[in-house]
DNA sequence: TAGGTTCGGTGACCTTGTCACCAAACATCG
DNA sequence: CGATGTTTGGTGACAAGGTCACCGAACCTA
């Protein structure tokens, strides 16, 4: 974590422009709870794959993401890998809040997927605004909320669901308009949380069906429609 | 949920005595939140077996466990089951706070495993308690930390450990000071989230081994120590 | 004691995970 | 440019786990 930078907050036809507005749920805070958030919290930026927080690395701040993806993965003792969730530009990594407050360490870490520029709250002022407003309080729980779904999504995923359901899936997730996907079948096992032998294997079966095309770090869609029939079974 | 009651507060040699002294993070609440707390919520008895929440029947209320024990799991869609975690008395089933205030569903389910005593915090008193006291807010995010390591824990289990440990490992668990077990293979299918024949396929091994003995509902742990060091690796 | 239900055993088969190893594609650097 | 190391993905053999179908024994309970 590193480049903190004065808040970029700024007049525009007489209103103050500021990331807040980014953030659906903290647009309408009242005038004074705005000024706290704005005035507590510092912007920072960190390049792409950095390490945010992790074991033996506890977060010291609640992060708003202004731009960029944080890919939260958790790894397991023989090295395999599983993402957990993404927190997205105008959400926040809040989580982490859980041991802001708590002290406790989490065993997942947090990874800057691409550059990052969020604002960081630190604990006192996060604890403040917590007690100051109902819309911030709304506002927190309705992410944890957001993640919490997300984790049980996960869990029901893994414990229950086809790996090849879960890969079509994943595919047309991350496939752009033309249907191409820039992935190796290394990333893709850690999306899914299985072996990269599974997904080559599985990928091999799509080939082999004319759905796909695939070469080095390239996945091309093919067909759509049976991918697609696949995935929503 | 049924049968209410007026909360059981008393003197006790002048000090009034509560159910919110069970409560290792909120027995040091300032008296007034602490009035607060107990004069807005209600101590509720639930039978065992009752579904306190789940998909479509949303919580309306935070309940804070003073006797017996709440079951959360998850069903997929084929009939599959699996326990997400247990609540215990003196914790609290915090995590339904987080679709409290975001109206959100969940597709987990929560369910009395013993007959449940309980008390029954509503949303608005829930909310103004954490704008009001900093010993609240730190009750309920420690609470959310504990649940949150809890998922993380069970993901990491089902997504990368080996069946045989984890199966030992609940046994260790659920053993008894003379090594007995009451538990159908149908029950600890569910506690690990897999199908009832893996855990008979695996408990024949055991047996064979002479670590265990079985009689239908019962297993007698036989020799512990190599089950302790299958469990630890 | 008759009938229904729950519990556990079993074999066949499929999917998924692991291991060992290889070759092609790519990157780097002299 | 060629030599070298790294990343990527292909492959076969095998082990572990999940699914299906079916069975008999144990246990209600009426």
């Amino acid at each position: 974590m590193c480049c903190h930078s004065p808040d970029m907050a700024g007049h525009q036809g007489g209103v103050i422009v500021s990331w807040v507005d980014q953030f659906p749920g903290l647009s309408q805070l009242p005038a004074p709870v705005r000024d706290h958030l704005i005035s507590g919290s510092t912007v920072v930026t960190v390049p792409e794959g950095t390490v945010i927080f992790g074991p033996g690395k506890p977060p010291a701040n609640l992060l708003l993401l202004i731009d960029g993806t944080v890919r939260v993965q958790q790894t397991s003792d023989s090295g395999r890998e599983i993402v957990l969730y993404r927190v997205h530009a105008g959400e926040s990594c809040v989580l982490t809040t859980a041991c802001l407050l708590a002290y406790e360490d989490y065993s997942a870490e947090g990874i800057a997927e691409t550059a990052v520029r969020a604002a960081a709250i630190p604990r006192e002022i996060f604890d403040r605004l917590v007690a100051e407003s109902v819309d911030f309080r709304r506002f927190v729980f309705t992410a944890y909320s957001k993640r919490i779904t997300d984790l049980f999504l996960v869990i029901d995923e893994i414990a229950f669901r086809r790996m090849d359901i879960r890969l079509a899936q994943k595919l047309l997730e991350l496939a752009d308009v033309d249907g191409s996907i820039a992935a190796t079948h290394r990333k893709l096992a850690t999306e899914l949380g299985t072996a990269r032998e599974v997904v080559s294997r599985q990928l091999q079966e799509f080939q082999r069906r004319n759905w796909i095309m695939q070469s080095r770090g390239i996945i091309q869609i093919l067909e759509r429609d049976p991918l697609v029939k696949l995935a929503t079974g």
